[in-house]
DNA sequence: ATAGGGTTAG
C-alpha cells in the first residue's frame, strides 16, 4: 500500500493511524512498522516524518527501524541526527548500528572519522564487531592502502575479535591487488591454520590473482585444489578465468582442451540428473575463446565461434562483435568489419565505447579521418563518452596525415573535456612532430611536459633519441639519453646499441664514436654486436685508422679472437 | 549488513 501511495504520503497515513488506532494496544508496533517500511522502500523523508509523530506520542521506534533508516542515510549528515536519536531514546544499540556508521563514514571518504568512531566504541557496551572491522579493512584496500588494511587486521586481533572468512578474503584480495601474491598465499595458509577453510570466494580471488600475473600454472593448481576440496567445485567463472588466461597467452590448444572438459565446463551431469544445474559455457567464455583465436590470427575459426554461440542458444554480445571487428580491422578487412556492425545494428545490440573505438580505428586505417571525427561527435551526441584510447586513435591518424595542428586541437579537446591524456597520447604527438613536424617542437613539448611533472614513459625519450639520431645530432641524442637515465628509467646495453646502430647505418661515424665514448664513460661494457656494427661502418666510410683504433679497444675487452 | 567473479579497443 505504501508503495502505491508513494512519497509524501506519510502525513495522511499518520493522520489515519492517529484517529483510528489511538486506543489500540499494539499502536507502538503499528507505528514502528509504518516507519520501518517507509525506510525499507527508500522513502526516507516519510520515515523521518513518522518518527517525529512517534516522538510526539512518546512511542519508541525499534532498533531495526533505526538501523534501516541509518543505513539509508549513511552517506549524509542526517545519519548523525538518527544516531543521536538512537542514543537519546535509550534504544539498545546493536553491533549493526556501529558497523553502519563505520560504513557510512568510509563512504563519505571520512576515513579518519571512521577509525576514530571505531576506537571510541572500544570497551563500551558495543565493542566494534567483526563486521565493522571488515568494512574498514575493505575500504582501506579499495583506497590502495594494503598496509593500513593489515594494521586494522592486527588491531582486530588485539581487540580479541577473531577474523572470519570475510576478513581473510577481503585482505587476501587487497594484498593481491597491491601486488603481494606471496603474502596473500601466506595469509591463506594462516587462514587454514586458524581452522577457517578457504571458500569459493577465496579460491576465485587467488585464481584471478594468478591470471593477472599471467601465472596460469598457479591458476591451474588452484583449480586442482578445488577439485580435491569436497565443499567447493570449480564453476563456470573459475574455468573462464583459466580459459581467458590461456587465450591471452596465446595458448589456444590448452584453452580448447579445458572447454571440452567443461562440455563433457556437462554431458555426464545431464545424464545423471536432467534438472541438475549444469555448467554451460557463457557468452563470456566464448568471447575469451574468440579473442584467443583472433590473437593467433585465426579469424576464420573465431568467426565460426560466433555461429557456435548461436547454436548454443546464446546471444552474441557487443563484446563478441567488437572482438571480431577488431580482428578484421587488424587484417585490413574493413568490409567485414562493417558487415558485422550492420548485423549488430539489425540485432539491436547497442555498440559500446569500445565498438565505436574499433570502428574509428578501421576508418583511420583507411585514412578517413573526417569520418572518424564525425563518429567522435556521434558518440558525444549519444552520451557515450569517448575515452583516451578513442582520442589517441584519432590523434595518431591526424599525425599520419601530417596535420599536427588538428592533432594538437584534439589534445586540447581532451583537456577541456577533463580527460587526462595518457603517456601514449604524448608518445604519439612527440613521434608525430619528429616525423612530420619539427624535431625542435618535439623537444619543446618534452621539456614542457617534464616541467609540468607529467608522467611519461620511456617511449617518449626513446622516440626523441631516435629522431635526433636520424638527423645525425648525436649531442642532443646524448642529452635526452641522460635525461632518460636521470628520470630513473632502466637502461640496458640494448638502448646504447640502438643509438649506435642508427648512427652507423647513416655512416655518421664520428657521431657513433662519440656515443661509444659516452657509453664507456657510463661504465657500460660494449658487446660483440656493437663492435661489429661500428667496424662495418668504419670500413664502409674508409676510416682505416678508426678500424685499428677500435680493434685495439676490442683486444682490451678481450673480444677479439684471431 | 561486511568479501570475489570472468570478455573487447591504443
Amino acid at each position: 500500500m505504501l508503495q502505491e501511495e508513494g512519497t509524501g504520503s506519510a502525513p495522511l497515513l499518520c493522520k489515519l493511524l492517529f484517529s483510528s488506532f489511538k486506543s489500540w494496544d499494539s499502536s507502538n508496533v503499528v507505528w514502528d512498522m509504518l516507519a520501518f517500511i517507509y525506510s525499507r522502500f527508500g522513502m526516507v523523508h516519510d520515515a523521518l516524518f513518522v518518527l517525529v509523530k512517534m516522538k510526539e506520542q512518546n512511542l519508541r521506534p525499534s532498533i531495526q527501524t533505526y538501523n534501516s533508516l541509518l543505513y539509508n542515510l549513511r552517506h549524509t549528515d542526517i545519519m548523525w541526527d538518527v544516531y543521536n536519536d538512537i542514543k537519546d531514546s535509550g534504544a539498545p544499540q546493536s553491533a549493526r548500528t556501529s558497523s553502519i556508521i563505520v560504513d557510512g563514514l568510509c563512504g563519505q571518504s571520512r576515513f579518519q572519522d571512521a577509525v576514530f568512531f571505531l576506537r571510541q566504541n572500544d570497551g563500551k557496551e558495543f565493542a566494534p564487531s567483526v563486521v565493522s572491522f571488515n568494512t574498514i579493512i575493505s575500504r582501506s584496500c579499495k583506497l590502495g592502502l594494503a598496509d593500513v588494511a593489515k594494521s586494522f587486521f592486527c588491531m582486530m586481533l588485539k581487540y580479541g575479535i577473531l577474523p572470519d572468512t570475510y576478513s581473510y578474503n577481503i585482505l587476501i584480495h587487497g594484498l593481491i591487488v597491491a601486488g603481494s601474491m606471496e603474502e596473500a598465499l601466506e595469509l591463506t595458509d594462516d587462514m587454514e591454520k586458524q581452522g577457517l577453510q578457504p571458500d569459493m570466494v577465496t579460491y576465485k580471488i587467488i585464481a584471478k590473482g594468478f591470471h593477472l600475473l599471467s601465472l596460469m600454472s598457479g591458476a591451474r593448481e588452484i583449480i586442482q585444489k578445488m577439485l580435491t576440496d569436497e565443499k567447493v567445485k570449480p564453476d563456470l567463472v573459475t574455468y573462464t578465468i583459466l580459459i581467458c588466461g590461456h587465450c591471452q597467452m596465446g595458448n589456444i590448444e590448452e584453452a580448447l582442451r579445458l572447454r571440452r572438459d567443461l562440455l563433457s565446463s556437462e554431458a555426464v551431469r545431464l545424464y545423471k540428473k536432467l534438472r541438475d544445474k549444469a555448467i554451460t559455457p557463457s557468452v563470456v567464455t566464448f568471447n575469451s575463446l574468440i579473442y584467443g583465436f583472433c590473437k593467433n590470427r585465426k579469424v576464420v575459426e573465431a568467426r565460426r565461434l560466433l555461429d557456435t554461440i548461436k547454436l548454443h542458444g546464446l546471444e552474441p554480445s557487443a563484446v563478441t562483435y567488437t572482438t571480431l571487428m577488431n580482428a578484421y580491422c587488424e587484417e585490413g578487412n574493413i568490409n567485414k568489419l562493417h558487415e558485422l556492425l550492420l548485423e549488430m545494428n539489425l540485432k539491436g545490440i547497442e555498440p559500446t565505447l569500445v565498438t565505436y573505438t574499433v570502428v574509428i580505428k578501421g576508418l583511420c586505417k583507411q585514412r578517413k579521418v573526417e569520418e572518424s571525427v564525425q563518429l567522435l561527435e556521434d558518440m558525444h551526441a549519444k552520451g557515450l563518452a569517448p575515452d583516451q584510447i578513442t582520442y589517441n586513435t584519432i590523434i595518431q591518424c591526424f599525425c599520419k596525415a601530417k596535420d599536427m595542428r588538428k592533432a594538437f586541437e584534439l589534445l586540447d579537446e581532451m583537456l577541456i573535456r577533463n580527460l587526462e591524456p595518457t603517456p601514449a597520447t604524448y608518445n604519439i604527438l612527440i613521434d608525430g612532430l619528429c616525423r612530420y613536424g619539427d624535431v625542435k617542437d618535439a623537444d619543446c613539448v618534452l621539456v614542457s611536459l617534464q616541467e609540468r611533472n607529467i608522467s611519461l614513459t620511456k617511449v617518449a625519450y626513446t622516440t626523441m633519441i631516435k629522431a635526433h639520431c636520424v638527423r645525425g645530432d648525436a649531442q642532443r641524442a646524448v642529452k635526452v639519453f641522460h635525461q632518460m637515465v636521470e628520470k630513473g628509467f632502466e637502461v640496458s646495453i640494448k638502448d646504447y646499441s640502438a643509438v649506435i646502430n642508427r648512427l652507423c647505418k647513416r655512416c655518421l661515424t664520428n657521431e657513433a664514436k662519440y656515443f661509444f665514448c659516452i657509453m664507456l664513460s657510463d661504465g657500460v661494457t660494449p658487446d660483440q654486436e656493437i663492435f661489429e656494427m661500428m667496424l662495418n661502418a668504419f670500413h664502409r666510410a674508409g676510416h682505416v685508422h678508426s678500424v685499428f683504433e677500435l680493434l685495439a679497444v676490442m683486444i682490451k675487452f678481450g673480444l677479439l679472437h684471431d
